[in-house]
DNA sequence: AACTTCTCGACTAAAATAGTCGGGAAGTTT
DNA sequence: AAACTTCCCGACTATTTTAGTCGAGAAGTT
């Protein structure tokens, strides 16, 4: 029932977390993971297969951590997403989308429809960049000034 | 990763089993089972729970079965794809569309762009009919005539 | 050497999905 | 009526997918 699992958002909110760091050097895992509320240890599986995907790139010890080696502008929601399921592409009935051996394959009168739904999705995926997704952020923030301003300490 | 889950696909097929026989009195459960390869008692299940969405109704014994209550060209997929999601609406965030418990819920940079799809996914869903669908399957056979003819018996 | 951070593979836990079953109730036939 | 067919109901099991964890190690820094 939800559109993506959660796997696949976390994956996006990695990314989107090394796109505010751009040219800052590596982030950490950890620091990902505190901000964007992901379980650590998921979130290293996560990004380790996300190294599969000539986006991002890392580098190990003090000053290690995971960072993005293509423009935000460049990587679409798509580019993450078709990634992220690719491992079962196995996809054999392309027409009826959601099962793996639907009977009536080829002369199916659902097929159509299932493969406008799939399109129409992506078509949002592809045309959704993770810049968009971060000036989308970056107006929301100034639309809600202060949802909750840091406490002066004592 | 597929868009809808199984039994939503049953549940339209049996949908439209019952719409090409509109008008010819109820047909049994074992009948549409047998056509759209269903599990019989899984059908049971998904066609008993159906009737709670006020688009088909039943009748038991020797004569008995499932009918349609509205015109195949009433009923859109839509329609039952939302009735049959329907037990779990909870939704708590309704930005957030996958996920039960998003830390960000209002202000969050992903959250247009789930709902634009949702939208996008329920637009096809909405103005599909299942009469479309009985137009369709019909255009299909008239363009791939004999896919598998019946032998003569000997 | 001590410490930090990613790396790898296997492993467990939880939830969702798919499917099954027995016994009963309504309707039909003989 | 008895026998039979069909839907009805609730609980139950099995399977698959998703989510998450863990220990030990390798690369890099101080």
């Amino acid at each position: 029932m939800p559109i993506t699992p959660k796997k696949n958002q976390y994956a996006l909110r990695a990314i989107f977390e090394l796109a505010k760091h751009q040219g800052q050097g590596p982030k950490k895992i950890s620091e990902i993971a505190e901000i964007q509320a992901i379980p650590l240890r998921f979130l290293e599986v996560i990004l380790s297969q996300l190294k599969g995907s000539g986006l991002v790139e890392s580098k190990r010890g003090f000053y290690g951590g995971y960072f993005l080696i293509r423009s935000p502008d460049k990587i679409s929601v798509g580019d993450v997403i078709r990634f992220m399921d690719k491992p079962d592409n196995s996809t054999p009935c392309a027409a009826c989308v959601s099962s793996t051996n639907c009977p009536f394959c080829g002369n199916c009168a659902f097929a159509p429809m299932w493969n406008r739904v799939n399109d129409a999705i992506f078509e949002i995926y592809d045309r959704t960049t993770i810049q968009d997704l971060l000036n989308d952020e970056k107006r929301i923030k100034r639309e809600l000034p202060n949802p909750d301003p840091p406490e002066a300490e004592n």
